[in-house]
This record gives C-alpha cells, structure tokens and sequence, in this order.
RNA sequence: GACCCCGUAGCUCAGAGGUAGAGCAUUUGACUUUUAAUCAAAGGGCCGAUGGUUCGAUCCCAUCCGGGGUCACCA
C-alpha cells in the first residue's frame, strides 16, 4: 500500500553528488532548489530541475547566480542607433543587460539575443574572447545577462556587441514560453508560437510583457495617454488632488458599491463608485478647477468593456458650462492624439474590416432627441409615457412595459442611435430624470444641461453643467432615495454633507467624467478592457 | 445570470473508444559570423477535475473548475 504513495526520483547532479528523494503523494512534492531538502508545494518540471541543476553548478564554480548591480554605458536601442560603420570604434567599449530571448550555439562560439527595456541586440561570444564562456553553456534562455565587449555588424548586417566579459546577473530557474522571431523581406516581424493563451497572459503578466513586445507598447502607450491628459490639465492650473477611496456614503454614479468593514471605527465603508460628490465640496472650498485620475469600484458583471477596478477621470472647472467643456474636451483629445499616436486619425479593427475615426474638433453636436429623429424617424420629444411605449415597439426595441419615459428614451437611443455614432459626437439635452447631478436646461424644460460623447459607438465622457441648487438637489436625490425604497439597488443615497455643502454655495460649474480604460482601448485599437489593464481581475484559481 | 465554443508536453497545436502525436523549447553529440541556425540521437504527458456508461474512456454522457465569445445586467 505504502508504494501505492511514494515514487521515487533519482537524481544525479554534478560532481558524483547522488541526490535521491521521495514525492509523496500525501505531502504532494518535494522539490530540489538550492536545499534538495526544502518541501515545495509544487512540482517541478524537467526543465526546472535541469535549471535548478545548472544553478547549483554555477555556485560550485565560484559564480554568484544573483549579483548586486551592473553598469551599463548603452540601451540595446542606443547601440542599433549609434553604431556607424565607417567608425566602429565609437562603440568599442560599450556595456549592455537583458534577458537571453534567443540562443543559437555553435561549438566553441555562440550568438544569442539579449532584450532589455528598449528592445533587442544581438551578442557574439567566442571561446578565448570571454574567459567563462564555458559558464555561458549553463545560461539559458530567459537569464538576465551583462555583456561588456565592442560593437560590430555580422556577416549577415546584424549590429551585434562582441563580448569581451560577461556576467550572469540573474539565473531564471523556470522557462519563458518560447515565441521565435523572423523577418520578412518588408522587414516585418514573424512571430512563431506567440504565447497566446489569454487566461495565462492576464494571469502571468510578466512573461506576457517578456514575450509579446506589443504587449509593452500598450501600456506604454497608456502611460503617454495619461501623462499627456495631465500635462493638458496642468499647464491650464487645473488642480490635481486626491479623495477618498473608503467612503462612509458612496455616490456620483448609478451603481452598486463594494462594501468593506472598518475595525477600530466599527463600521461599513464603500469602495467609491465616482469621485463626484468629493470633487464638488473642493470646488465649494474654493478651488476652480480640480481633477482626479483615480480607480473607481463598481460592483457590477464582468465583460470586454468593464473590470469591477476601473481607472476614471473627473474634472471640475469653476465659472464654467457644460457648453465651454465641449470645446475643452475637443482639445483634450486632440492633444492626447496627438502627443501619444503623433495623430488625429486612428484606424479601428484589423483589415479587412476596419474603421477609420478622426478626432479632430469640432465633434459633432447633437440633441438626443435630434439623433433619434435621425436614425429612426420618430420624432418623440412631445410624447407622453404610453406613446413613448408605442414608438419603441414600432421600433423592435425590447423594453420593460412599466419601464418610466425617460427609461423607454434612453433605451431607444441605447439600441437605435448609439451603434451609428462612429465618429466623435456629443449628444445633448438629456432628460431631468436620468441625470440627477446635472443642471436643469437653460431653456428646455424637462431636460438637463448635459452632454456625452460617443466615439466607436462607444460612449467615451459625460458632463454636466453641475446642479448647484441645493434644494433642486436634495428634491433630485430624495427622488432617487424613493427608487431606492422601491427596489433600485443601483439609485443614489442621500449624501447630507454634500447637500450641506451645495448649501454653503457652489459657484457655477462644469464638470466631466472620462473612462481611462476605455480611452486607452479606443486609442491602441483592443477590443477587451482586460487587454488595456496589466492585471485584469480574474477567477480565483482552484 | 443564460447560451455557444475551448481546456492534450514549457509554448503553439494535431489526434482517435484499445499502451499518446508534431514543430519549437529541453538533454547528449558535431559545429569559431549564426539568426525560425543546421545535422544526428534522446527524454519529457494523472490528455482541467470528479462521477457515470463500457471488457476498456484522454475521446461518449453528466456535474464541477478555469478561459474565450454572444446576450442580459451595467454606463
């Protein structure tokens, strides 16, 4: 019986050293690292022996598989770009690190590809031109690497640093998936094998970000996208501050909350939901233009266009309109275009079936109540709650038959307008009862100063000329409170401090919402949020 | 939450009711300018998990877990 649980391993390292160990079935794995009798609750593979081998035969010899720092003179990128062949000897003494990501051994020389932050370069290590080449035949793809030695280009035309010294900065004791590289005569790169599996990427970023160079790009590109947006909002005095993530209340936003528990204060906190309500009291506080670049939480379905932590921008400007922010926004994405693709014009999809969007301003600017006449005929803006019914079972659109007019409008627009709104366009004038922050309209009655901003058929912003009549507001919120009483679990709760403070008086202001994440998407052309966050949430494992 | 598809070697993928296949990666050997290096040989798998049908299941069925997609919900 006893048998039944033990399979014996036999393991011969180097130097006659006979490492024999059990794996138990019971007590799952025994792995073999630099203590073959340390327990691991995993079991290795044989590549990962095999490393684990190598490692301690690099100790044996005197080498440290984990050394401190490394000076380095060069970028593999600046290398590519310095090196002139009329005068190879401006790089005869460079100093480079990266992480093998190609090896092609040929005896007594070998070539391989280092990659570090800004790319690839090719090495050249020959016997008798680096005194531990015999070490170099226990590194692997996937270690980190220096290399110091001079700069020439092959045969072949490949730049390449011919190695004089070379240290082992750091031994990778499990393997990379393996994408190998070729180029076509365009110059192109061919992947082959590109580590592809979606849950392994999301859930093992790191090697998604070792392997796949355009992985790198979006996120880098998602760093310019909102350095670029602060630059934007600086350099016009706007302020960047900080609210609170744990709220006592949370608001702003139609959603439900994550709810979490605070000992020593012995009470229920929210993950907020929007920044809203906290970036109104600064502007009552005296700031005139504040804005924040934040996660917020909504705890809500999973799917390609929502995470349950998504990254918002809001931003509130004192003295101002919903009117003025359409033209700051024009601007704003404009300057992000251009400073993070050098571009206005961005083309969507992949070929054959693409789209190609421009977002040079003006946007185009639309009435909701216009954009619906457009796309369907119906002009429905005098239309009371039953004919409302009747338009959208005309139109084929699905809605609930107690659902309330503004609910059947915004359900029209949602199925019948939404899709066709490709290029940029602001849709104005949104009905009193789904916008229970914004201003009542100037001079249509019913409606609220308010626009989004559709790109893609994607809505991309949503601004208010922000309600600062503090009794309109607590008559607006204690609406929802009744929604809420009636079962709406995502209907706003009564915030009193903020009241209190609309009650201290907020001076006329504009203010918009911006999702990041979808921003990022719409900007590096990917059609999955979780393709534009570095560790989208997943299912916990087992 | 509903429906559809997927889960096989480190990676990318074939496969078939009867002892598991390829390429790359790995190991051994050859090779001092290669580049998807090449040539020769070898090792590597609880075929996502559990139960059922069957003489026999990785394959068929059910349930579960994980992923992708569509829809619903949600800005």
């Amino acid at each position: 019986m006893h048998s039944l649980f033990v399979r014996n391993y036999v393991f011969c390292a180097p130097h006659n050293l006979v490492v024999e160990y059990s794996l138990c079935s019971v007590l799952r794995y025994l792995a073999y690292t630099h203590n073959p009798t340390i327990l691991s609750m995993r079991e290795l593979n044989d590549q990962e022996l095999r490393r684990r081998e190598e490692l301690q035969l690099l100790i044996q010899r005197g080498v440290n598989p984990y050394p401190y720092s490394f000076d380095r003179t060069h970028s593999s990128l600046q290398i590519l770009e310095q090196f002139c062949d009329d005068a190879p000897e401006q790089l005869a003494n460079v100093a480079v690190a990266g992480r093998i990501m190609a090896l092609r051994r040929m005896g007594k020389a070998s070539f391989c590809h280092i990659q570090d932050a800004s790319g690839r370069i090719q090495i050249y290590l020959r016997t008798g031109d680096v005194p531990n080449y015999d070490d170099f035949k226990l590194y692997d793809i996937g270690d980190i690497i220096g290399v110091r030695g001079f700069v020439f280009r092959t045969k072949m035309g490949e730049i390449t640093v011919h190695a004089q010294e070379l240290t082992l900065l750091c031994k990778s004791l499990s393997p990379i998936p393996i994408a190998k590289e070729a180029h076509d005569e365009a110059g192109n790169t061919i992947l082959y094998d590109a580590f592809a599996d979606k849950e392994l990427r999301y859930r093992q970023r790191y090697k998604d970000l070792i392997v796949n160079p355009h992985v790198r790009d979006i996120f880098i590109k998602r760093s310019t996208i909102i350095r670029a947006m602060r630059q934007f909002f600086d350099e016009r005095g706007w302020l960047e501050v900080e609210t609170p993530i744990l709220q006592p209340l949370y608001g702003g936003a139609l959603a439900r909350p994550f709810t979490t528990y605070h000992n020593a204060l012995d009470t229920t906190l929210y993950l907020r939901i929007a920044d809203e309500l906290y970036l109104k009291r600064l502007i009552v506080g005296g700031f005139e233009g504040v804005y924040e670049i934040s996660k917020n939480f909504r705890n809500e379905g999973m799917d390609r266009t929502h995470n349950p932590e998504f990254t918002m921008m809001e931003i509130y400007v004192a003295y101002k309109d919903v009117f003025w922010m359409m033209g700051m926004v024009e601007q704003l994405l404009e300057y992000i275009a251009v400073t993070a693709l050098g571009s206005t014009e961005i083309v969507l999809g992949s070929s054959p079936h693409t789209t190609a969007i421009s977002l040079r301003p003006p946007f185009r600017r639309l009435t909701l109540f216009d954009s619906i006449y457009e796309y369907t005929g119906e002009d429905i803006r005098a239309l009371d709650t039953s004919a409302l019914h009747a338009v959208a079972k005309k139109l084929h659109v699905d809605i609930d038959a107690q659902a309330p007019a503004a609910k059947v409008i915004d359900e029209i627009f949602t199925t019948k307008v939404q899709p066709h709104l490709v290029q940029p366009t602001y849709i104005t004038d949104y009905p009193l009862a789904l916008s229970p922050l914004a201003k009542k309209h100037r001079t249509h009655e019913g409606l609220t100063e308010r626009f989004e901003l559709f790109i893609n058929g994607q809505e991309c912003a949503n601004a208010y000329s922000e309600l600062n009549d503090p009794i309109d507001q607590r008559q607006r919120l204690e609406e929802q409170a009744r929604f809420r009483a009636a079962g709406d679990d995502e209907a706003m709760v009564i915030d009193e401090d903020f009241l209190h403070a609309l009650e201290i008086g907020m001076p006329p202001t504009a203010g918009l919402g911006m999702g990041i994440d979808r921003l990022v998407m719409l900007l590096t052309n990917q059609e999955s949020i979780r393709d534009v966050l570095l560790f989208p949430q997943m299912k916990r494992l087992g």
